[in-house]
DNA sequence: GATGAATGAGACTTCATTCAT
DNA sequence: AATGAATGAAGTCTCATTCAT
């Protein structure tokens, strides 16, 4: 009961600093709004995160562990490497469409912050990239992606191209709809510009 | 003389600035810093730039400027869009790697501002992204390029993997050789992942 | 049973406040570190003490007890006031120096507090004072000591110099031996510096 | 000109802290307190001073400084240790009943703080207790003093009975007249208690 | 009696910008 | 044009104390 009142705080926190950060920007955002849309005090947030910085990561942290979470248990049964980047993407769009605010708060505000926490963010991103790497990995096993394939350079461009859109899509208020996108980004990643 | 002197003083300060940008941080960079780095006073800054904002986002444009001026050359007499592409990712690629410096604060410091100033940036940003454009335009109708390609999904591809590409190489200290990679990620991009 | 339980828990505050005071600070010693040295809940702090100044202040009280008690008994059967200042002087240092901590925090910590507690802290010090006050009048009624000593000016001087002596050596660590200088400074007290 | 103006505003806020600090206690005294009664913003004292501690440090060097000056100066062309000890309690109380407000700010609030300031205030203070040693010396070599002096608790019995009384005439809020103990307080520190 | 999670007031310091010289 | 001393708004975090359990 105790544990789950602490767990409740600590998310209740957080989807409170989603939301404040997305409304005002991550150096728009003290720590006393994030306070007031949680509806606890100010000393609280700091029972349960070191310091303001802490937040953030922790947001992202936590955000990220559900988003590879749903997009591994979507991509699991599929057979081929090409209809799982289809699925990925696409979901990684879904997602961020159905969270308008975490969209802005991942997309721009996370940005925001120097070299150091950009590090931290990019541990955490790590896992993601797997996912990433471990489609590009079976998609050269069983013939499907070039056996030549630079993963690195591959899974750079796979994420890089998803994440240019999904800035793009934030930077238009999202204006557009995203999620229509991931089948030419997919024939894009796959078979690139060329005429093939 | 004078407005010699005063375009002078103006780089003057916009190079102090990526210095002193790059070596703290946009955040941690206070105007006297570069004002001492620049030698002059804090308060001559205010007679060439309107506020902080002013100096990055004037720095931003005065080095874009310079930067699709020497790209636009280097491609202008190539026959194909193939070859064009490869030229744009190398030299992008090569000027990020002449100066650290500027590839720390284009890289990772100009993002560390709100989304107003992002905007701005964006803006700057299009003359860079308009290259892109016409280089896919130009593969489309002499048949190098996928007739059907979707060129802002296209351009999206290209600008957010010679982006990502170039982050990852300033978040690792530049450990590796940027220039070199620029064939395989120009193979990529024509060909997509997908075994042709 | 619940008295002894009590008064317990109260002295094992106080000693947990010792400590704790003397390794970090009046000002550095939360509250919680207290609570915690003594092995008590934050709260239960507070059905024992007023608050944090009175925890302080008690502890004054309880130590400076003991310290009168204890003096006033090696005193006691003593003959001259000659000896008994002695005797007052040696054990004063004594005490500090079979408790460090004690000592750091009647020295150093409890004068890092206003004016107000300053007062309620000189109220819990006449009990001390009264004792060298006695010693004087003994000391002058029985012809040791000057028939026109000013008692309040040679207990400031007796006071001052015991205390001046025990900060410094607080000061510096507890470097050197308390006890030994005894003699010598009692001498001094008797005769001053002057050539008699 | 502008290192006078410089000189100026330091030791404007120098003497507004002795008067905001005396009024206040040292720490009920916010830093926009001092500015204020300065009549400076708060930001010129961070132009002045390191922090908060450091105008505390300052303000004992500087008034130190004075205070050792003014005493060697009067004791300067005296004959006798007897004579220039006299001096200098006299002249001590007479300087602290000059100023009340640095009085309490020497006596009570310096104090106040945790031991590393303690540490740079004694440092500041060596320079005073070097004026007792230096007539300690001339004492014992032209046979006033007993010969066989312990410099440092000598010193430690002169400078403690000289604290301990100023500290009572500032805790009865100045009651008594300081200066006019003096001669008594020197009659004990060359005769001690004793019936000589 | 005991707990400890929650509270929320409060202050030091930074730094972009100004303006008198 | 150039200076740089002065400004002053603004925000993170701590910690003594409370009170529901």
């Amino acid at each position: 009961m105790l544990k789950n009142n602490q767990k409740t705080k600590y998310k209740q926190i957080i989807d409170a600093a989603v939301i404040t950060i997305a409304e005002n920007g991550y150096h728009q955002c003290q720590v006393s709004k994030i306070a007031r849309q949680a509806g606890v005090a100010d000393g609280t947030i700091y029972l349960y995160f070191k310091n303001k910085e802490d937040i953030l990561i922790s947001l992202f942290r936590e955000k990220m562990q559900h988003f590879i979470q749903r997009l591994s248990e979507i991509i699991a049964g599929k057979n081929t490497a090409t209809e799982k980047l289809l699925l990925l993407v696409e979901n990684h769009f879904r997602i961020l469409s159905e969270n308008h605010a975490l969209a802005i708060v991942t997309q721009l505000e996370l940005r925001q912050t120097n070299k150091e926490l950009r590090l931290k963010i990019n541990d955490i991103l790590k896992g993601y990239l797997k996912l990433i790497d471990d489609i590009l990995i079976e998609g050269i096993e069983n013939g499907e992606f070039d056996a030549k394939l630079d993963i690195r350079l591959a899974r750079q461009m796979i994420f890089g191209t998803i994440d240019e859109t999904a800035t793009s899509w934030v930077m238009t208020d999202h204006k557009f709809d995203l999620v229509s996108l991931a089948p030419k980004i997919h024939q894009l990643l796959i078979h690139g510009c060329g005429n093939n």
